[in-house]
DNA sequence: ATTTATGCCGGTATCGTTTGCGTAAAATAA
DNA sequence: TTATTTTACGCAAACGATACCGGCATAAAT
């Protein structure tokens, strides 16, 4: 089945004109008579007719749509990151295509190389948790395709960069769990590479220097799959809270992981804070309500969608090869709430 | 900026052939000598050749594409469902094009408008909660779209559907407060015309009849916004709870007035489920954490994108007008926890 | 009366790809 | 040797829309 639309030549065909006439009259061309116009507008609007996008895209050689590469749609972050890419979109008239890497590099590669393919004007994309290398971004962003880097930037200068202060984030997530009286603080954080895992990481540990406790390379913990594979957090979990120095307070680098932290703990009984402090970044609506309310560090994911979309169409729209690259760093929000309150004098 | 791909016709002109040539060749044509052959595929593949899916689907008149249409991308049943969409449509070489009605009625009208016109081969769409008019969809359906209804489906016949057993989820839900002893159970549904709104009131209803227990239209609650505006939820739980029979139970309709039932009795300090039980739809992973623990009733979100997607490609690559439509219906589950746990005797 | 101007419109190429048809050269058959 | 078939390719139209170029009227200017 297929849905059959109107065309420029039919509305030729049915008035005894030329395409090209029609099309000059619906364009309000001042090379065509009044009379010819009105009666073209009319049967086309009698006739629902709407200019074929395809057609215009071959012609024009543009989509007027771009794509979206997130690893998982599935996630608040994500989620609300797309749903200000496409509040955008939709306001300059692209289309939003998506697609999932499900943090995998093969998968991120293929997807990239599809939504190239697929003739989109340009691509959002944050990469995988396996990514380390960017070649096969900077190949594609040679090429002259359209790009924009957020949240998980890339290492490279000539392109738009969208992501929040994670280093800040970190220092003061961490800094709150210091002042509150905890001092044996771990951190899980992401894969290694990733750009926000250094920046976090670089953040805990340098609050940690700042207020003088010195920096365990023990209680720092990767996750290649960035907890979307619960048994990772289990283990890391298990391990970290059998030393003989066991930590009093956990940072969290992102949403799966913080909700694994959570739920390991509840199920061995682990209380929060009394015995373990903890403070996540996660931008789940539902943080204040947990048990308990959950202390996060929440990303203006929403306004990160806008601003790279923004970005893009900018680029997209620009006549000229852009020089001057933006690199947006955003501010965090710390919510302090019971998972990380002030401990009890011993 | 502009992103150049190498067409068949830079081929045809580095190797002398003609167009028509270097297209049967990439085709595998037995009209072509294999000598010519290798030569196109090697220069085909040393230059990245893709063909361009544009001009294909100009010819074809078909775009490889779907559109899918809710009212919330940031929305954890949502965003799920997509998932399962995004993860058919990937194997089956097409794109996913997002829009959001924001559960608003004319923005569900021109998003619909829009993805036909953007001459999608297909859309999915769950309506939204200010729709009652189902004409604009009869409408793109009678002028040949292939449209799948899901999750809040429409009431006219010849389509595929797919939802779940909203009567049955209710029942059940309700059943399980009766069983743990509660007698007053209001219920806060979605707007009134929608189809799981009506069912899942239904469900609640015939539970109580079929306990002996009189149905109360004063503890019946309806949502225009259905919880994407607070004070929505803040008033009728106002409303509820100051009454002289006020409710010792709640069966909450949708995720987010879940979410927001919560809130207000965490705000106003109603101890679920001393003063209150309990039961919400919802798909957000982190009900088992929240303070109670929440029952809810969890629809397989993704399983339903899945379904969706492959009924709507199957529509769009069959051959003959579809006369056999389907209507899909999924079981929920109730994961039953602290929020409902049973009363104590008075 | 002839030229010039102007209003109004049609023809055709173009975007990239596929495909039916035509055809020269080579291979086979008579 | 001549006739016929096969091989291997090119030409051109088509998909829908746009834009350049060109041309025919009628009206105004010389």
């Amino acid at each position: 089945m297929r849905f059959e639309a109107i065309t420029i030549k039919d509305i030729a065909k049915a008035l005894g004109l030329s395409t090209s006439t029609v099309s000059r009259a619906l364009r309000d061309s001042y090379e065509i008579s009044p009379e010819t116009k009105e009666k073209v507008l009319l049967y086309a609007k009698e006739n629902n007719y709407r200019p074929n996008p395809i057609a215009l895209s071959l012609k024009e050689k543009r989509s007027s749509s771009i794509g979206v590469l997130v690893c998982e749609i599935a996630n608040s972050f994500f989620s609300q990151a797309i749903n200000g890419i496409e509040s955008v979109a939709q306001e300059k008239g692209y289309n939003v295509i998506i697609a999932q890497s499900k943090d995998d590099f093969e998968k991120e590669i293929s997807s990239l190389q599809y939504l190239a393919s697929r003739s989109v004007d340009g691509i959002l994309f944050s990469v995988s948790s396996e990514t380390s290398d960017f070649s096969h971004v900077q190949h594609l962003h040679q090429r002259g395709m359209n790009l924009v880097s957020f949240d998980r930037v890339v290492d490279f200068a000539d392109i738009h960069k969208v992501s929040v202060d994670n280093y800040k984030a970190a220092y003061e997530a961490t800094t709150h769990f210091i002042k509150n009286g905890y001092t044996k603080i771990a951190c899980i954080a992401n894969a290694s590479y990733l750009s926000i895992t250094k920046e976090r990481v670089g953040g805990y540990t340098a609050a940690l220097k700042d207020h003088n406790i010195a920096v365990n390379p023990d209680n720092i913990f990767f996750c290649l799959h960035g907890g979307l594979v619960y048994e990772e957090i289990a283990d890391i979990m298990f391990q970290a809270m059998n030393t003989k120095n066991k930590p009093d307070a956990i940072l969290a680098t992102s949403d799966k992981i913080t909700t694994s932290v959570l739920r390991y703990c509840q199920q061995q009984n682990i209380a929060i804070p009394k015995q373990v402090g903890l403070v996540g970044f996660s931008n789940v609506e539902l943080t204040d309500l947990l048990a308990p309310s959950l202390t996060v560090v929440k990303q203006p994911a929403y306004e990160m969608g806008r601003i790279a979309a923004e970005l893009l169409i900018k680029q997209i729209e620009s006549k000229r090869q852009i020089k001057d690259f933006e690199d947006v760093v955003l501010a965090t929000e710390l919510h302090q709430r019971a998972s990380s309150e002030k401990k009890a004098k011993p």
